[in-house]
DNA sequence: ACTTAAATGCAACACTGTTGCAAATTTATG
DNA sequence: CATAAATTTGCAACAGTGTTGCATTTAAGT
């Protein structure tokens, strides 16, 4: 497999040991160009065991492999992360973005992260979820 | 009550039969100055069903008197609505920001919605999430 | 007050995610 | 390469959150 290389740059410098079950599963995130919810994920996988997925899953965001993201009325989904994202620390200059019309979700990278002047409040990180039609759909 | 004349504003104005209970729920979230889980509603609720509360929030969401905040890892909490959001679409100016210190989720109304440039994509509403410390716990 | 429609409360269920433990797999060591 | 130690996996059982159907109660309109 041409991807072994790939795998052992993402779980060595993690500290993860890369299982045939883990490699799987990145696999699976590098096949789509969107963040997918566990069934898809599920679905991707055939044959598999519900609760390994659900350990491998929050294995992966603690050590910032992929990361969660939460819509209001929506299915959590999950997306890799950038090579920046440490041990749980997301620190994302991204933005998520939910196209209404294929309902898929994208990860785009945004040249500098926008400031938010809140006088007495100290801003440590942040999510900015954006809804609308997206350029394949336009 | 003095809060009747306000009770039937909100209710009247989305067609909601203002019920005991309704009123009731309306009340909790007057009485904080941050958004809430269920559980927080159950406490201070007493003795309930916990089903009608569920319908009542789903009501409540749909007919723009609150709205659900979900942030990764965090349990949903729930907020009131200013008076601009109408059935189901919460176009809110503002932004919801997660205090590590007192653990509170605060909503706080920008002065102007910021503005992203991603070329063909159009951009219909926006959901922003910031982690931090409030100028309380500051 | 009476009729109609909607809201409530209960039981049962569905979905998502977790915990404990035994079996299998991976890694390190001789 | 074989073996021992440690981690990962798969299963069973469970916990929390939210939903559906239905009978009863409450609110609204005449």
């Amino acid at each position: 497999m041409q991807h072994c290389c790939k795998f052992m740059d993402i779980f060595s410098k993690k500290n993860i040991r890369p299982t045939t079950f883990r490699k799987e599963i990145v696999s699976i995130f590098e096949a789509k160009d969107h963040a997918i919810t566990t069934k898809e994920i599920e679905e991707a996988l055939g044959k598999h065991d519900r609760i390994t997925l659900y350990r491998t899953l929050k294995l992966f965001i603690e050590n910032g492999v992929i990361h969660e993201i939460t819509l209001p009325n929506e299915e959590k989904t999950y997306a890799l992360c950038e090579e920046e994202c440490a041990d749980g620390e997301h620190q994302h200059e991204h933005l998520h973005f939910k196209c209404e019309v294929c309902e898929r979700i994208y990860c785009i990278e945004l040249p500098q992260a926008p400031q938010f002047d809140l006088k007495n409040f100290i801003v440590k990180s942040m999510e900015i979820n954006l809804r609308g039609i997206c350029d394949h759909c336009n």
